[in-house]
DNA sequence: CGATTGACGTACG
DNA sequence: TCGTACGCCAATC
């Protein structure tokens, strides 16, 4: 059986978020983890990303790197290929397992959602 | 039930 | 400026 989005969880609201990442745009845990409120739990927030390959529609998580851009989490994919052709394909260029322009690329939810 | 780990980030030296 | 230590909270062993 599936259970429910969980949203009324932190990792619902993390999945949630990473969701309305545009695409060709990348954030941090710690981008997400401060919008939620817990700034101070940013590793909670990669926690969140570990089940969200259980979770669907599917989370974008190759779109959420650390906060220097570097895809810590490409290990967690299957393939480490795999999320650097996720972020080309996307328009997000990767070098070395870092984002490009990741300064440039870097999409804030703190900021962003809040203008919105 | 207690100790360790973990897809991070900030603080301190 | 770079390297190391600590904190956060949940899940796993």
């Amino acid at each position: 059986m599936k259970e429910k989005n969980n949203l009324d969880s932190f990792f619902g609201q993390v999945y949630a978020v990473v969701r309305l990442i545009p695409k060709g745009r990348v954030t941090s845990y710690g981008a997400i983890a401060k919008y939620l409120g817990t700034a101070r739990s940013s590793r909670m927030v990669g926690w969140a990303m570990n089940g969200a390959h259980s979770v669907k529609p599917k989370v974008p998580a190759h779109r959420v790197v650390n906060r220097i851009g570097l895809l810590t989490g490409k290990h967690h994919f299957g393939t480490a290929n795999e999320m650097k052709q996720l972020l080309e394909k996307e328009g997000v260029k990767v070098r070395k397992d870092q984002v490009v322009d990741f300064k440039k690329l870097y999409w804030d939810p703190a900021v962003e959602l809040e203008i919105n």
